[in-house]
DNA sequence: TTTCACATCTGAGCGCTGTACAGATGCCAT
DNA sequence: ATGGCATCTGTACAGCGCTCAGATGTGAAA
């Protein structure tokens, strides 16, 4: 109870260096790349001094951390709005694309947050607990296949398929990258018969929608 | 004609150092990580001063290349010795659990292999020429699909699966990185019911498979 | 109001990195 | 024997992540 104390909140000497610290490194990371993404440039960019930073993270890992965090937020949003526009059947394809549009609109943001999620060897996402509210883009795929039809108490067969749809969409964000697959990239917009294709094959339907 | 000069052949003064160091690299990425990969310490590992390396590789970016190279084609052998294993459909399913246990005994150099390609915004393979002969796991993969039903005047449906294939693989390649995929990584050894179905699911065969 | 504790920020510095360059070294063809 | 040249070393530089002692300002206690 003693420890009842604010956590990391309100403005302080230049007012909240670390959403400072956050936001520096997201324009850098858009402006340059995650190459340019060194501690201090960022640091530089929010005008304070090298050290400045590490009252606030820990290291380095933990600043990139907190970029990619908002990285997931964000591309949670972006797959609940591309769920929220469509309809039926469509809307797990909707998602698919949404992931693949985020990747490619945030190259680099993405590669961070997949980068921070390798050295921690875990998704920032709890598989087990199925609550759409809390935020989970994993759990807002997996919903949406029961919602079409797929059978929540085979688990197999629906986390199957979740886990199919997912690494379907991540790969096809990455090689979506590669001008071996240009056209890829291309389709993104408008018309997409192939994307389209791609991911229904890929099982971004329940496994008895084949009948 | 006079440019019939040899282009990077025999030992010179400490023996084929080109080689020494691509070795000591992957002896390196293996023993330390791909964060200790350093061009320095791969210098200092094979026994030559910092500088020495930049008369074999332009830079470090072009020495990584080299390891990636090795790795495609270590990748590349263990995809058809997997299909040489076994007969009919079981073959891409077999190509498939290989690429997956390729990338999990050997995750240092899978990612030193991807961050190459990333890098170059292309995979070190030919998507256009079919010819297997050349040593493209992509049209082993490919080919495999032919041979097993797939109609190789339906370009669309082809690459359709092929891409979905190896989409499928890579995700599931880097999700069985993470702890919230253990029973991924598991199931690689031995029976895999979960691992065969989603290859199954994702589209491991043709198209017209299902039927 | 003065004082004090403490969160915050700076400046200097350590060991590391990738890369450049001048010069030493040893092989090969003449 | 000589000269050219690929190869390798030593030194150097800027930039990196990170540490630490000390300066600076803020909110709470006296």
């Amino acid at each position: 109870m003693s420890e009842a104390k604010t956590i990391e909140p309100r403005p302080y000497h230049h007012g909240d260096l670390r959403r400072a610290l956050v936001d520096a490194a997201r324009r850098l990371l858009e402006a340059e790349g995650p190459s340019a993404l060194s501690l201090r440039a960022v640091a530089r960019e929010a005008g304070v001094s090298p050290a400045a930073p590490y009252h606030h993270f820990k290291d380095k890992a933990e600043l990139l951390d907190a970029v990619a965090h908002e990285g997931w937020e964000m591309l949670q949003m972006a797959m609940t709005d591309a769920k929220a526009g469509v309809e039926g059947r469509e809307q797990l394809t909707s998602i698919g694309i949404a992931y693949v549009c985020f990747a490619r609109d945030n190259p680099a943001l993405y590669r961070v947050m997949y980068d921070a999620a390798r050295d921690k060897e875990a998704l920032p996402m709890d598989v087990e607990d199925a609550n759409p509210e809390n935020g989970n883009a994993y759990c807002l795929v997996r919903d949406t296949m029961i919602e079409q039809g797929a059978d929540p108490r085979a688990e197999t067969h629906l986390e199957l398929a979740t886990v199919a749809a997912w690494c379907g969409a991540h790969g096809l964000a990455e090689m979506a990258g590669f001008k071996q697959f240009d056209h890829l990239k291309a389709e993104l917009g408008g018309e997409r018969p192939f994307l389209d294709a791609v991911f229904r094959h890929m099982g971004l339907f329940p496994t008895h929608a084949h009948d």
